[in-house]
RNA sequence: GCCCCCGUGGCCCAAUUGGCAGAGGCGGUCGACUUAAAAUCGAUUCAGUGCCGGUUCGAGUCCGGUCGGGGGCACCA
């Protein structure tokens, strides 16, 4: 027992008697199946029906660490918590619930680490998070959890795979279709083959080979980021900038594998066009359509004096693609850049260098295919870290010339690696006048620099990026763009090139499609088999789930992390007597052998909203008519352009890119396939801020316990020790953790949630202060007094009259906290709770009984934050059964508005005097009353004034 | 380098979106209860909104600049 306890009266809201009556209405809940949300139909409807009002809420759902919650990770579970139960009062039929994001590489290292399954680790650590968020008292549904490790859920996993793999994308359309449509028009001959051959003729290899160019899931051997120390190839979304693994910090390497991917980019426009759809922070969209990366502008076609690469050779037409988003600029294009990848370099390299070539250009090599190989082969040593340390701009000229197809120039062709391979062509006109990079490389090569746009007269600059009129644009045959503006340019260059040929309107994107194969254990297998001829098959529906089989090792072979000549080698490829079936896939059995690698981590996250609508249905991944009940868009509520969804998304904002767009996209795909109504996974997207917490270190820079820190005046100490304070994360080796049950145990959970809460704006980061944490408790011990007798125990709330003034602050918080939690601002909704509160104990603590009106009000109004103390005190005012179905409080107008309103008076904007006026008071009355005003007549001193402004409600302000 | 967000009492935060800077909590001080302390209760204290300038009758709120903190992107043609 905590000795705060010790002598308290013994019916005080102390720690113990709030766990007490904690434990006691979670049983209740559990029992009653209080948080149970009816579906439409299935195996969860109920013979009642729905209500049409209805509110879908969903956490970004946890992945079950080993290490246990501190107090800044149910911040968010909380909030939606609050918001949920505050709906439900108010009516709404409200789904919340939580599963778990359960496939991952922690518990698959442990398993390398101690042999232990990664499922027993897992549903260990399961079992472990679910008693915390017991504790905590959340109104889950539990019948709806989920845990993406369960093969009854990665069954549909598997199963969006396989409509995903049998899709293709058409552009006409602009949506996904079944590849059997696709392959239809291949037969009918509507669609022609890339060699032109009829359909029939082809082999079933060409075939397949042909439809597997447009799946949406497809197998392809192109540059993956292969991560040696991982043993595995991650997604560019998992590398960072500098070209290291998010997770462990190894160097990536690009190497061509064989990988599966998903064609996301296919849907580029679409994922950024639709954000605009919707209620989503602006931050975040911003992140999104910056990582899609859409620019708009033209490709253009160098014809190039193909260079004879043997002697003799009249070298055929060919010409260098490149992409601009400023043709406006083509007449200042002085010469060309390839990267050092670019398969056309080895073609356009001559023999020798041209007569006179400038010194600078050679790299010092006596033929160009040396000065080349040379500088590729430098390139290829640079990693990312090097490439943007030094941003010297380097290069070499191929020997060759390309034309200008504006005007003819010759202009020479370079390779450099400031252009990269994996943007655009991986070629570029550069524009030495208008774009820096350019500028720079061609001071250092002796380029011309032609300016195209009249920079402002006051411009000292290099390279000009602003607005202006075309200069020096135009050619011998009458085409100029001289006089115009850049985007009046930009239009005629783009017409002018498409009408001759070389090139027209174009759009790029940085998105790239997304690697989908990892070569790890702990992950969903593909529904997919290989035949003796190497050719991928979709395993049937019925043959789902394909579950992982038992290894003996779980981790893939790993290297060292330098190692980028090694190869991925899954953990799955040793269970031959798994990988090599013998199946009937329609035409008899035959030996297959099934795909090793396994799906990323971010496969169960990006669908598990629709399984938690229906979790128990065993016929689909989820019903129709269930899904258009809790996601379907709701225009008449939403506005027309209302793309359905979740009503509210609560989570960090870290997923701002990664789950966030694959999930968007995996939706997207299920919409145009038919499988859902919704077009958005998430309507509405809300970050929640994160709870930090100070550290200290002592001399040495070790951290020392933070809780026994103490501070005197601004200085920090520890054993009497000065130590230095920092700030930022919570975490173990920093030793300042505080976790949920340390709070439980000294103050009980109501007290927990209702200091989280009102902390600061849920968006809002702020530092944990346990110090802070007792002003709550206080409150809640204030409102149980109010209710309860201390020393008896018996209730002291009688049905008495309550005052005017009674209901004017009672109505005011009403409205005003009602309005607070439909905004999800409940640190202003907690402290006008407790203004009510407070001023309730003024009123009645010291009187025989609290008002019944009174007490009740404040009960079901602080039930959404405080749901156990507030399920106590409503069933010790009598009542039967639980609140959490309300009712909640409802304001009456009458009480909201005063007969008289005092108006502050300002003369000159600083406030002097005050008067009072009858509330329905026109604007003359308030006038002349301010006027009429002893010390306002004072100040105008018998003169007019210059002007007097009345804000209705508000105040006077005169201006003498 | 580019883009975004945030600076209000000692601390965490409010302020009806341009209208009296203070709702709430912590802390401090004083008092009650107690043999005493803790817990609890009551009372009370404290800033002119990072800084400079502008618009306005009126600016924490809008605009420009500047300093500080946080975040995102980064040779993307």
């Amino acid at each position: 027992m905590n000795e705060s306890t010790e002598g308290a009266p013994p019916h005080r809201y102390t720690a113990a008697v709030a766990g007490d009556v904690e434990r006691r209405w979670q049983q209740y809940w559990d029992e009653h199946g209080t948080f149970h949300a009816p579906n439409p139909t299935g195996p969860l409807a109920e013979d009642a029906g729905v209500p049409e009002d209805k509110l879908f809420v969903q956490d970004m759902f946890p992945y079950p660490s080993g290490q246990g919650l501190h107090v800044g990770h149910p911040l968010g579970f909380i909030g939606t918590d609050v918001f949920a139960r505050y709906s439900r009062m108010t009516g709404r039929n409200v789904l919340h619930t939580m599963g778990f994001d359960a496939f991952g590489l922690p518990a698959e290292q442990y398993a390398v680490q101690t042999g232990q399954h990664p499922r027993t680790t897992t549903e260990n650590n399961i079992e472990r998070y679910l008693a915390q968020l017991r504790q905590l008292g959340f109104g889950h549904d539990t019948r709806r959890r989920i845990s993406t490790i369960d093969p009854e859920y990665y069954r549909w996993t598997q199963w969006i795979f396989l409509q995903i793999y049998n899709s293709w994308y058409d552009a006409e359309q602009g949506k996904a279709r079944p590849i059997a449509e696709l392959e239809e028009q291949y037969e009918r001959g509507e669609r022609a083959t890339p060699d032109g051959r009829d359909w029939s003729e082809l082999t079933r290899i060409e075939r397949s080979a042909i439809l597997d160019t447009h799946r949406l899931a497809y197998v392809d051997e192109s540059p993956v980021n292969w991560c040696p120390g991982l043993g595995t190839v991650l997604s560019n979304e998992e590398v960072t900038s500098e070209g290291r693994s998010e997770r462990g910090n190894f160097p990536v390497f690009q190497r061509n594998l064989k990988q599966w991917m998903m064609r996301i980019t296919a849907y580029a426009d679409r994922l950024i066009d639709d954000l605009d759809r919707l209620d989503w922070p602006e931050k975040v969209k911003a992140m999104q359509r910056n990582w899609i990366g859409r620019s708009r502008g033209a490709t253009v076609h160098f014809p190039v004096h193909a260079a004879a690469t043997e002697a003799g050779d009249e070298a055929a037409a060919s010409s260098i693609e490149v992409f601009t988003t400023r043709p406006d600029t083509l007449f200042g294009a002085t010469y060309m850049v390839l990267a050092p990848e670019h398969p056309m370099v080895d073609e356009l390299t001559p023999e020798q260098w041209p007569e006179g070539v400038d010194e600078r250009w050679t790299g010092g090599a006596s033929s160009p295919a040396e000065a080349v190989a040379a500088y590729r082969h430098a390139a290829s040593l640079k990693t990312e870290m090097d490439r943007q340390e030094n941003r010297d701009k380097t290069g070499v000229f191929t020997g060759c010339y390309a034309v200008n197809p504006v005007n003819g120039a010759r202009i020479p062709v370079f390779v450099a690696d400031y252009v990269l391979m994996g943007y655009g062509t991986g070629a570029i006109m550069a524009v030495p006048g208008q774009d820096q990079r350019d500028w720079d490389f061609a001071e250092a090569y002796g380029l011309e620099i032609i300016r195209t746009v009249q920079p402002d007269d006051d411009f000292d600059g290099e390279a000009y990026l602003g607005d202006g009129v075309v200069v020096n644009s135009a050619n011998d045959e009458g085409f100029s763009l001289n006089g115009l503006d850049i985007t009046e340019a930009k239009d005629a260059v783009v017409t002018w090139l498409s009408e001759h040929g070389y090139g027209g309107a174009d759009v790029q994107y940085k998105l790239r499609d997304w690697l989908f194969s990892r070569q790890r254990y702990w992950g969903e297998p593909f529904p997919i088999v290989y035949d003796v001829e190497g050719i991928a098959h979709a395993l049937p529906e019925h043959m789902l789930p394909v579950e992982l089989p038992e290894v003996e090792e779980y981790s893939p072979a790993t290297y060292d992390p330098e190692a980028a000549e090694t190869k991925p080698v899954p953990p799955l490829e040793k269970a031959t007597d798994w990988v090599e079936v013998e199946l009937d896939l329609g035409d008899g059995k035959r030996p297959y052998r099934r795909e090793t690698n396994t799906m990323p981590n971010w496969a169960g996250s990006c669908w598990y909203q629709l399984r938690y609508i229906d979790p128990t249905n065993s016929e689909r991944m989820c019903d129709p008519e269930n899904e258009r009940y809790w996601m379907g868009p709701r225009p008449e509520e939403h506005g027309p352009d209302d793309p359905g969804g979740v009503d509210l998304y609560v989570g960090g904002v870290e997923h701002a890119v990664l789950h966030l767009l694959y999930s968007r996209f995996w939706h997207k795909v299920l919409y145009d396939l038919g499988y859902v109504s919704s077009e958005e996974p998430y309507r509405k997207l809300f970050n929640q801020g994160y709870i930090q917490a100070y550290a200290y270190t002592d001399s040495r820079g070790v951290y020392v316990p933070a809780e026994e820190v103490v501070e005197e005046n601004g200085r920090f100490f520890y054993n009497g020790e000065e130590v230095t304070q920092e700030y930022g994360k919570m975490g173990k080796s920093l030793k300042n953790v505080v976790t949920p049950d340390q709070m439980a145990e000294e103050y009980g959970v109501d007290t927990f949630r209702f200091y989280e809460m009102s902390m600061g704006p849920l968006e809002d980061s702020r530092p944990w202060a346990t110090k802070d944490v007792v002003g709550a408790h206080r409150f809640l011990q204030r409102l149980w007094r109010l209710i309860v007798d201390e020393n008896t125990g018996r209730l002291r709330v009688a049905d008495v009259e309550t005052s005017t003034e009674d209901r004017k602050q009672l109505h005011r918080a009403i409205a005003g906290v009602r309005e607070d939690f439909a905004g999800l601002r409940f640190n202003t909704a907690g402290a006008k709770l407790i203004e009510l509160n407070n001023y309730v104990t003024k009123t009645y603590s010291a009187a025989e009984a609290t008002p019944r009106e009174l007490a009740e009000a404040l009960v079901l109004m602080i039930a959404p934050m405080c749901p156990h103390v507030a399920e106590e005190l409503w069933h010790r005012l009598g009542h039967e059964g639980s609140l959490a179905h309300g009712p909640f409080p409802e304001a009456d107008e009458r009480y909201l508005v005063d007969e008289t309103v005092e108006y502050p008076i300002q003369v000159n904007g600083k406030v002097r005097s005050r008067v009072t006026v009858p509330a329905d008071a026109d604007q003359d009355a308030v006038q002349a009353a301010a006027l009429a005003e002893e010390k306002v007549a004072a100040a105008l001193d018998g003169g007019e004034p210059r002007k007097v402004i009345v804000v209705p409600g508000r105040l006077v302000n005169v201006v003498v």
